[in-house]
DNA sequence: AAAACCGGTTTT
DNA sequence: AAAACCGGTTTT
């Protein structure tokens, strides 16, 4: 079993007072995969850039309560199912997007509809990675999310299997307003080309019935209609802060033309001031939703902190041009004789040029 | 048929005696394709990296006959089957070029067997797709020759058909010391990965085979001993240049600790001088085989000019770190707001810097 | 929408 | 060495 995930025994729910009201279910309607492996999380298979329905409610002993304080922010991401650290994750996501034809491509978009309107608000993008919504637990909230990654995009080799990767939710208590999730939960999935979620179930379905030949014939259902619901697993570790995806571009582009700049760089010098400042952007954020673009500059200072300090303006500009790291780095250093340590001196210049 | 194809009626073979010497007949001993569509080429298929034996003979009619001029030279080159442009074949090569673990790693090689030793002399790499010796057409030269690029690595796009390449032979006289080589053929290949070519072999046997279910049966060999060979298909246009492929790398390492620089340029300056040099370096090349590494600087003029005219050490830089090449001149332009037509310029700063 | 193609990769 | 896997792409 991963570490952190819950077990779903019912002598292990939580029971105290306290925990009744942060239990909440997830739910990814899309096609699941056959295969069942014990002890192997579920997958779901999706297309890139398709909208699936995700739902989300409050599951508590007490229903039918009328809770008073009712709003929560929910973080819907996408993080990846096996490479946990974060050097890995933020080294995935670099590469990701260097090779997308515009730097405003987002790993997770939701969509405009009005269906979700009426369910969520204060939508924020606060991450490539990552959205955050407010929403009632006293009624469902229902948002459509896309991957705009395929789960081979993370490597140029061809003919492999791609990388698994997890829809997660973190929702946020409005009474508890700390940096630590009430609730957290995710989805195994792995994203394909154009209808190939629907090409991996009919494969998978095809060598199930292969593999049946003697055995009992469990009857397929008609395969074109048997799309799914899944449950999000709930992750009991609350404390490891999830992942998230800002890229340089997108500082250079706030840099441009105004004085953001400065600015900028006095919040990543200073890193003590709102350090700890949780989802939340202010007092009144559920009341005001503010404009996307200008709540960009709240995002979590732990991620620009990062940015800052593993490139520096020149690891950017080195990931930028390595599309197979090792052979390009072997290449430049080839090419004009220029040792390794020197390249990054470089660039620098470049940057200013 | 195409430009320039020979027809090979027996009416139209070179019948005066000038030409009668020069007929040549090249062999590739390689897993060859079953499909034989009309008017398609010949297909043979390559590992990569593997060495496969290349006969060259003389097959004038006058046979028995023992020339007393006897030497030729032989220039063995792969080369793209379709793009036939200098550009679009330059642009191949430098994309392929940009990816390899080392920049000196060449695009064709000859074995050093001892087996060819004997039959042949003075070989030089031209280029790094291009390789010439010398030897006697009283007898049969014999090399062994590995390409080392696969078909499908000139593009990053994955599940797709890889290019066809040639392999080309340009055959210099001895006499007629001019660009224009008296005899040209080819062979169409593609190469694999790994035994991909043998796996391609049985993949068509094995859709021959299912095909002719109800048809006359042809007994298949067995398959894992019907290694056979292919006839180059002559060539009738002899006036076109080949495209050479030299890196860039190549000059900025000769640039290097000697002065090698200022002499390189003023060739690439000064087109009129040695432009008409073909082949062959100097008038005792035959006697004396010069060490390849000086030999180097005496490529054909031709093409050192066009790396200097399309690159200027500029355009090959951006190549460099160009691996889906529309959608990083977009990265990059959108990155730092850059327009397109000023992305040159930085990299000139980088250059320097 | 489903099946076949394609060829690098992995398994047998 | 041969077959199967893998998933993007192309064809049906």
């Amino acid at each position: 079993m991963l570490k952190g995930e819950l077990q779903t025994l019912p002598s292990q729910r939580p029971s105290r007072k306290a925990f009744r009201r942060n239990n909440f279910e997830y739910t990814l309607e899309a096609s699941k995969s056959l295969r069942q492996k014990p002890g192997d999380s579920t997958m779901t298979y999706l297309n890139k850039g398709q909208f699936y329905p995700v739902t989300l409610k409050e599951v508590s002993s007490n229903e039918g309560i009328h809770h008073p304080i009712s709003k929560v922010r929910s973080v819907i991401m996408v993080v990846f199912a096996e490479d946990k650290s974060r050097e890995d994750q933020l080294r995935h996501w670099k590469y990701w997007h260097s090779r997308q034809h515009t730097a405003k491509q987002r790993c997770i978009d939701i969509a405009d509809y009005k269906e979700s309107f009426n369910t969520i608000s204060n939508i924020e993008e606060i991450a490539y990675n990552a959205i955050s919504f407010t929403w009632d637990i006293n009624d469902e909230a229902k948002v459509f999310i896309s991957v705009n990654c395929l789960s081979t995009d993370f490597s140029s080799q061809k003919g492999v299997k791609g990388l698994p990767l997890n829809i997660q939710i973190d929702t946020y208590s409005y009474n508890n307003r700390s940096n630590k999730p009430v609730h957290r939960a995710y989805c195994q999935i792995k994203v394909f080309c154009d209808k190939g979620a629907e090409r991996k179930i009919r494969d998978e379905e095809r060598k199930q019935s292969k593999r049946k030949v003697s055995d009992v014939k469990v009857p397929l259902l008609p395969s074109h209609k048997r799309m799914d619901i899944t449950i999000f697993k709930p992750f009991i570790d609350l404390d490891t802060q999830p992942v998230l995806f800002i890229p340089d571009v997108h500082f250079a582009n706030l840099q441009r033309g105004t004085h953001v700049l400065s600015i900028a760089s006095e919040e990543l010098e200073g890193e003590g001031s709102n350090l700890k400042r949780g989802p939340y952007g202010s007092e009144d954020d559920f009341a005001i939703p503010a404009p996307t673009k200008l709540t960009r500059l709240e995002e979590p200072k732990r991620v620009l902190l990062y940015v800052r300090k593993e490139s520096e303006e020149v690891f950017d500009a080195l990931m930028l041009k390595t599309p197979s790291l090792k052979g390009l780095m072997e290449a430049i250093s080839d090419k004009y004789d220029v040792p390794h340590d020197k390249i990054g001196k470089i660039f620098k210049k470049c940057k200013k040029g």
